[in-house]
DNA sequence: AATGAATGAGCTTTCATTCAT
DNA sequence: TATGAATGAAAGCTCATTCAT
């Protein structure tokens, strides 16, 4: 496999390693015993040291380390750093599509499906093994040279709320982008004061939030 | 002036270059005789940088260049670029500080000073030419080594939210923390979209914004 | 096959790909049942790639790629990029020395043999698909491990002009040594000025260097 | 002093260290103890590698560690090798330029100047210790990023043997580009062949070259 | 109050090459 | 007759920082 270019096609649904949902690869040992196929857990260990580091301050070394390569042998499969970011950015946006989507398919009543979208996409986002976080944390201008492309990807993931907040019904005096831009923004940012030891799982913030937007503040 | 040192005390109200709110230090000749402080222009051009590129990606020769230094007079001024980033985040604070305070201080009424308060962090929060955009900008866990600091500094402005928050009159389900963070993540947040040529300026922004939260969504 | 070793023996005059001068080999599909034998390409690029940049500056990926190969099956063919280079080399050597044997075979007056010898070796040294290209860009120091080897190779072919020059009839005064290095040279030189779309064609300009030299530039 | 840009001005006549000729620095001990201005030691070493191996091959290790500089303190004089080179190669014309100039300066007749300056050229560029190797050696697309800016050099200094051979007699059947072009050649040329243990000297090699050119070698 | 000249560590990336399959 | 996946070394270069002057 010659490394994943600039110029690399849209991906496929059912993109990267195996199936779903899988955050770290295990169980793998079965495929072969000098286990090459180092990729999965490459990308692994890139999702972890993004959303911890930052694109800029992740070095090659640190996320190439735990996985027992060295750091020329990333250039095998992306031609630069950006494009591994890339790629993990697009598995992210997979991820957290396929969750919101599976939440949401079930229901029918606006709110709820919209909450439940929410409830998702927090969950994800706080999830320490989760490539999401890296959706969140990273700015598209951190990495100029991919830029436009981490924007298109995130753009395609948000839509699924516009339409979600499409569906709502709502007073005429309401504009839903402010709406959407309001509750993503707050939900986005408790990734800087989220801890997990915290009283309140992601849960149940994601929950209070849509409460709050939703109901009244002035009293009784 | 010896370097900033790590060791130094908490800041004195009216720290670093005199003045109130002043972004480019002109007319300051009086100060020091024969002297062309050139350490305000150093600050504001540290200012920019960190807010345009984050902690990691700004470069100290990005920072020195434009103010006619040599990366080594950094040096001078301050024991490290950590330093250099706490004095720069404190001043944002302060300032973001001033003008919160300022805008609160003539109204009673607490959902009008909230929202006053909203209005001048956003405005500041979006201003290309402020130190307060690091303050948001800038992660603690960016500088590990000052990170404890940076977290107290900004804990210290946000506990003028918590005070106006405490003020409203509110149903008694609401948690005021969520109502704090959820609000405050919605308009930190919009750094990461707003544009300048956009249809709504910051203001304009803060406002609808209180208002989604204040108001019922649900329809009439 | 196995790879061509450095160990390997001084070449046959037949050596290589078959065939006596074909630059691109089509139609050797008789000689093996059915292997699309890629080797010839393989040659074919490393003579382009090494005479447009040199023995350094050619990455084993340039040769390969346009092949349709992996670096890595290379090293089927090859031992190290010093024995492809050799290999390019020799056969540069053997196309040389076949236009220069069959430019000169005809005549007999030796300065006409000597401008049809210089015609030849001009022609192959400035045409770019040729392999001669490179005998006379590299440098034998360029590849300190085969350098005695190229050295060997080259002078194998310089013997003719040794030989050609020492069938001129000269006026006694004159070392054959300084007059074959004097035309050489500035024959070799030309690469280095040579522009395709100039107003001389090789021919041409190795008819003006043999004449310069043979005739005297001092006034009528 | 800044790194020399790629955009720095044409050289000063006086350029670079110092005074005509000098080759190596030495005696420059008084200046200062520490000695600190490593930077022509730095264009020496850098002027005997760029000739010894190429551009390419030359590491910036190379070049810089008997110096007792640090690679990266390099690119405290320089921004690139690139620009390192160019010095190099300036400073190889600049010295070539003196030396035929001041060979020529006292001759009047044209043949004797030509010849002074074949003898001057060829001197310097078979000397071990002297920049102007490098002019010869380095092929201009040897570095792309700067390969207008040292065709430019070498074309200034070829203009002086233009003129040189302007001024010659010759007969009118002779073209004068011609003629340049093969004595260039094969002076040049000789830096592939020439040892220094052998018979000759350069001065008496450029003097036959000369000779052999001037004079009929149809028989008498 | 700063500069000139560098350091030392680290950076991303490229290279020729290896070897099990 | 190759490939897939990597290695190990080195490359050019950038970084925050140092310190004598």
């Amino acid at each position: 496999m010659p490394p994943i270019s600039k110029a690399q096609e849209a991906p496929t649904a059912r993109s990267l390693h195996s199936g779903v949902g899988l955050e770290a690869v295990s169980g793998d040992a079965k495929i072969t015993r000098r286990s090459h196929n180092r990729l999965p857990r490459l990308l692994d260990e890139a999702a972890r040291v993004f959303a911890l580091r930052g694109f800029v301050a992740a070095s090659v070394r640190e996320i190439v380390e735990p996985v027992g390569m060295l750091p020329g042998s990333l250039y095998y499969h992306f031609e630069t750093k950006e494009d591994l970011l890339v790629a993990v950015y697009r598995e992210g946006v997979r991820r957290l599509s396929v969750k919101v989507d599976d939440a949401t398919l079930q229901l029918r009543e606006p709110w709820a499906r919209l909450e439940a979208a929410c409830v998702a996409h927090l969950s994800a986002l706080l999830d320490r093994t989760d490539y999401s976080r890296v959706v969140i944390r990273i700015r598209p201008d951190d990495a100029p040279l991919v830029a436009a492309e981490l924007t298109m990807l995130r753009d395609s993931y948000e839509q699924r709320f516009v339409a979600l907040i499409d569906e709502l019904p709502l007073p005429r005096s309401v504009e839903r982008r402010d709406l959407r831009l309001m509750l993503m923004g707050s939900l986005n940012w408790s990734q800087t004061w989220f801890r997990e030891d915290g009283a309140l799982s992601p849960e149940e913030i994601a929950r209070r939030f849509v409460r709050l937007l939703k109901t009244s503040l002035l009293e009784p």
